[in-house]
DNA sequence: CGATGACTTGACTGCTGTCAACGTGCGTGG
DNA sequence: CCACGCACGTTGACAGCAGTCAAGTCATCG
């Protein structure tokens, strides 16, 4: 759902040691060396609003494993960015079933669901020790009045969150299990290999339950997976360690466009 | 996709002998009575404006069954507006394969998926003829910059889209094919009643295939749905011909929301 | 009136969910 | 340091839903 912000809106992702030490000028390196500092810098020029965009990020400390960013109904004030960690998103049902929506990597934005009705629709849940800069939303509205370029970039955000959770809802209704779960492993190969990390090599920090809940499978099922991969020479599966043997291949399993429609060839 | 704009963007539905007599007094009151005027409107405010619009909106003679809106790999210049008709959008694998990412009605906007790149990601097709009215895109983000309000709303409708497009990924992921129709059904049903048609009998203008390929399903399971509800008293199915006989049980079969959780109570 | 495409119905197969038992790793407490 | 317990993950057996193939019916259009 989120895994697209990363040309934009591409946050450093910050060791935890990082978390501990938050002095001004270190937060100001940060937020300079940071992507998100076109949302963020502009807000104010002087020094102090650099002071100000402290305050707004220390006061989130670091989510640990299981904690809420925000839970379903709360009132909407900010969009968030995932420095380091990641989360899911879970909508519940009145009969009180769990469906997870989405998960969410560093550089990635959360919360954009929230803007229709001033309330977010979903839960949002920190999947590990997980750290986030909090946008107001009120200020980003306020400066891309005057921007333009903002103005646009939010909404080629938005519009590309659309056109990827369409190209989703089309593999969640047309695809195999086999298919959709090799485009999950396609989707985030290719979002560490955005934030610059490995993308053949990663830890998948939600269960097997998570997964199959999200692909609308079996969690057995998405276990069998993992199993006939491996079997195949796909992957390397360690417990939630994850290695990509043969790119290509899964590439090609999961489908039109790895999920997102990019396959070898790198789009924009 | 895009059944979602109707309490703010309504449009009124034009019938097909409107369509031939087009006065310039006629448009006028037309684009005045319709909820589209936030946006055509106040473009300009003199009557040289109007007859800017005027042809703006005459440029879009009404598209036949099986015309292209717009194609794949177009360069965006527009949203549009559906007046009467409805139309499919598709995209196509490279391996040529064809898959329908919505269906959308009188009231509804498409091409918002295009903002992101500036490309359209789909093609959209009219499946009976049918009128649009095209809005600039420019013309609105420049409108936009000024009326925060209007600003605000574009920005509502998106995310509204975001919100329903994951209810639908969840719908497809999660749902069995029953449900899936079902739920299809109560959406179709919805947007009927949205824009003031009957929300219990209607005329479905996609094909078997249409809905099948829409749904994940096979064409001849559709088929088979459509007699098993009838069968069980559902509804009444004649070729294109649908009448809900129970609504509630159809609903409670769509399961979680009626597919955009809006049960009997009214939602907003 | 014939042809073409859309739809329906039937038989059969296979993928995937469900139920169930059994490993495995990690954290807690002795 | 070890033992235990619990959550998570794996594996197997079986059943059912939905896809595929195929034949046949119906509607629409030239």
């Amino acid at each position: 759902m989120a895994a697209k912000y990363q040309n934009f809106f591409k946050v450093i992702p910050m060791t935890a040691s990082q978390h501990k030490v938050i002095s001004l000028t270190r937060l100001k390196i940060a937020c300079q060396d940071c992507s998100l500092k076109e949302i963020c810098l502009p807000v104010g020029v002087g020094i102090n609003e650099i002071e100000m965009l402290d305050d707004i990020i220390e006061r989130k400390k670091p989510l640990s494993k299981g904690e809420n960013l925000y839970r379903i109904g709360d009132s909407f004030k900010s969009i968030f960015a995932v420095r380091s960690g990641s989360l899911k998103s879970i909508c519940t049902t009145e009969a009180g079933e769990v469906q997870i929506t989405g998960f969410h990597l560093p550089g990635e934005l959360v919360g954009m669901d929230a803007i229709a009705d001033n309330i977010h629709p979903v839960s949002t849940i920190a999947l590990e020790t997980t750290s986030v800069c909090e946008i107001p939303f009120e200020q980003l509205d306020k400066l891309s009045e005057k921007l333009s370029g903002l103005r646009h970039e939010i909404l080629r955000v938005m519009s590309r969150e659309i056109k990827e959770d369409q190209q989703n809802m089309l593999m969640l209704g047309q695809k195999t299990a086999e298919e959709k779960l090799a485009a999950l492993l396609m989707s985030i190969s290719k979002r560490h290999k955005t934030r610059g990390f490995s993308p053949l090599e990663f830890t998948l920090t939600m269960s097997r339950g998570d997964i199959g809940n999200f692909l609308g499978l079996a969690l057995e099922t998405v276990s069998r997976l993992f199993g006939r991969f491996q079997d195949d020479g796909l992957i390397t599966v360690n417990r939630k360690q994850i290695t990509i043997l043969n790119h290509y291949s899964l590439c090609a399993l999961a489908g039109a466009g790895c999920l997102h429609e990019d396959s070898p060839v790198e789009k924009r």
